[in-house]
DNA sequence: ATAGTATTTCAGTAACTACTGAAAGGTGAA
DNA sequence: TTCACCTTTCAGTAGTTACTGAAATACTAT
């Protein structure tokens, strides 16, 4: 028992899955931090790294998940894009695949939460500063003071988001040749 | 009452803190989505937008939080870097402040994130590898396919990982003039 | 030392998120 | 239309994370 533990068979049989599991709990243990649910980022590894087409008890089976964890999980990861229902003839389940392409995975997530999260913020910065030259007039000198610092920070950051902004501009879009693109430029450059 | 929670006053004493309020708030919101506490990230908002050195006792009133989580979320944002404790001369409390330079806060957070989340993936792949290559004798046609289609995943998120490195490292280490050139570069060549 | 003040820790709890399982809803073949 | 099968929904619950408040600890001035 402690033996298999610690040095599992070299069971040709299971050696595949074995890899694949070992994949999947990373891949499910990175999404976390990224703010991405474990089971829907390890339904995703297993959909890539299987690359067979895999219907709904396939994915409860393999992940020991319930039956509405799964179609909830898979329809989230079909909404982001990142896997396709897929029908087979003649068949009435639904199988699903991951993209093939991890440049292109990446450029679809990367566009969502630019979106989502860096769209907001550069939006907030435009409005603060707005409110604050809208007020600028009667005040204390220690105040002008304080409202002048709080300017310069805002301006920081604006200037932070605008240009990481423009960098996902050329990510999304362009995919796999636009980022390769990208590296060959930077290595080039430094 | 219903006015006044509408159309708040243009009240000059306190139009900066309405604004510093409404960056601290979607800063919160942003950092939850990105895998960060909301009140960790709303504390480093305040720091960065008062440009102020701040007590816990300030920190604890702006929030509304208690003494705890304000010691516990302000070690952790120092553990990380991004802010730093402040002494202040013939003063008995600790003050804090946060970095100025929003680029040298972003190359600290994706070494720091590249080493906990993608070095180790990257590992995992090396170590998946390893072990097909091992055991890749006698099998099945059937059992041969699968390995290979799962070879080819592991290589294809492989090469983006290590792209993917590569770039971080750019960023990382140059701060702010390394962004500011990697950007220059990017957007010349595009 | 000691008092007075600032900081940290942590057990308990509140708030939130993820998950299950069963029931309801669809869908295509006969 | 009905049957058989598959999918979706969702109320209830388990599990997790964040937060409080008070006690313990640390520090500094006298």
């Amino acid at each position: 028992m402690i033996a298999s533990a610690t040095t599992p068979v070299a069971d040709p049989q299971s050696t595949l899955k074995t890899v694949q599991d070992l994949f999947i709990r990373r891949w499910g243990e990175m999404g976390q931090t990224w703010g991405i649910n474990r089971t829907m980022a390890e339904i995703h590894a297993f959909l890539y790294i299987t690359a067979l087409p895999q219907c709904t008890d396939d994915v409860m089976e393999r992940l020991n998940i319930s039956r509405g964890n799964a179609s909830m999980s898979l329809r989230a990861l079909c909404d982001w894009g990142i896997i396709r229902r897929l029908h087979k003839r003649g068949e009435r389940r639904e199988y699903f695949e991951s993209l093939t392409d991890v440049w292109e995975m990446f450029s679809i997530i990367a566009a969502e939460r630019k979106r989502r999260e860096m769209d907001p913020v550069l939006e907030t910065i435009k409005q603060c500063q707005k409110m604050l030259d809208e007020t600028s007039i009667g005040k204390t000198a220690a105040k002008q003071e304080a409202v002048q610092l709080t300017r310069q920070r805002l301006a920081g950051m604006e200037e932070f988001m605008v240009v990481t902004n423009k960098i996902f501009q050329q990510f999304i879009g362009n995919a796999r040749s636009g980022l390769t693109r990208v590296v060959k430029v930077l290595l080039k450059a430094f």
